[in-house]
RNA sequence: GCCGCAGGCCGCCUUAUCGUCGUUCCAAUUUUUUUGGAAGGGAGGAAAGUCCGGGCACCAUAGGGAAGCAUAGCGGCUAACAGCCGUCGUUAUUUCUGCGAAAGGAGAAAUUUCAGGACUAGUGCAACAGAAAGGAUGUACAGGUAAUGCUGUAGUGAAAUCAGGUAAACUCUAUGCGGUGAAAUGCCACGUAAACCUGUGUCUCGGUUUUUACCGAGUAAGGGUACCCGCCCAAAGCAGGAGGGUAGGCAGAUUGAGCGUGUAGGUAACUACACGUCUAGAUAAAUGAUAAGGUGCCAAAAGUGAUUUUGGUAACAGAACCCGGCUUAUAGGCCUGCAUUUUUU
């Protein structure tokens, strides 16, 4: 775990706009936010054993599917926005990457659940383009309840 | 200055932090590799539709015939084209010139339309009007004959025996077209590996012959390329099963009919030469998030006005082997040309 310690440093006026929540993790240590390719979810036949066997949760506009995997050495996730909502290719995208960036900077929710570790995969069911803050937001509270079931 | 039309160009920017995908360099671990750091790069004018044309690759089927599809004045450009350029004809608009009392019609220029080969090969079709609209022929008047709509005029219509009209009607003529499509294809790794089992499957008649087989004819009739001939396969082909392996890596794949500038040739499309330049390469698929500032647009308020303040918003849209076009979508801005109108001199 060392090196994915870093001293925290952030400005005064960053700090200012976190959320308590938050920032109690912040405030401990700082949880390296990258996504690298390691921790994405690239095997066809998990994603489709996820479907038929995974539990889900919901919180609008988010659905995730989720099963155990503790041989893994990193969670591993999925983003997906069924074309049927959204239309264009471009919005599909965007709505992915934000997706992603939303797990990306609040993965570290997970990271005290000793042990175990997770396939997850994430799907969009909105059928309009999202404000990021309400993705977030709803990414916090489905990764939060995802901890609190499991530790 | 305002508004309109046509053509061309651009199509949000800057900084910071955190991420993400390649490249290069450095350090650590080291066979590979992995980790960390630094530098520099990272979607479009249409990347879209997949409509044409190529490059490239492959094929037990690529040859010939007919069919089908595409193209269609003439000349040029190009790797090629259904594209582009020039030109002739043609459609329409505007302006000008001169003719005329007027209605009108003539010529020239600019822009613009065209599915612009052939109805003297054949077949089909044609509203209204009209006796009659296709090997047609009636009435009135006049003429003529041995006799007859035989001839002329009137009447209908765009057109009445005239080489009529029509090919975004069949058709004919000329030219072109093998098919598939980067999920192609090659190599490496894994694997006993063009391996095993089951089923389907090569017809009928005649002749030669002991039989196998050969020859000829017929049929939709072994299989394959839509069809026929030819050709190829027969240890083949097709379907299923059991078992094994796996959605792995590298190449293809980004230096190319490339881009920029200049000179020369050409009416132009374009071409030649010289110099400079490297500008995405992902693969469950890299460009995002946050903050601040600016820019454009829209709305409201204030002001005579220049303008200011506040709020909202950021068009169409995401590379997927690569090029040349076409078509469609597109907020807003800039430039050029033409025409109208207003003001000033």
């Amino acid at each position: 775990m060392g090196g994915r310690i870093k001293p925290f440093k952030l400005s005064f006026k960053t700090s200012q706009l976190l959320k308590p929540a938050r920032f109690f993790f912040l405030y401990i240590y700082r949880v390296k936010q990258t996504f690298p390719k390691t921790e994405k979810l690239k095997s066809s036949k998990t994603i489709e054993k996820l479907f038929l066997e995974g539990d889900s949760h919901f919180k609008f506009p988010i659905k995730i599917f989720f099963l155990p995997a503790n041989e893994n050495e990193n969670n591993l996730a999925a983003f997906a926005v069924p074309k049927r909502n959204i239309k264009s290719a471009v919005n599909r995208n965007r709505i992915k990457r934000q997706l992603r960036e939303a797990y990306r900077l609040n993965k570290h929710l997970l990271e005290h659940i000793h042990g175990k570790k997770f396939v997850i995969l994430f799907l969009y069911l909105g059928k309009v383009n999202p404000q990021y803050a309400h993705l977030e937001k709803a990414m916090q509270k489905l990764l939060k309840k995802l901890h609190d079931e499991n530790s």
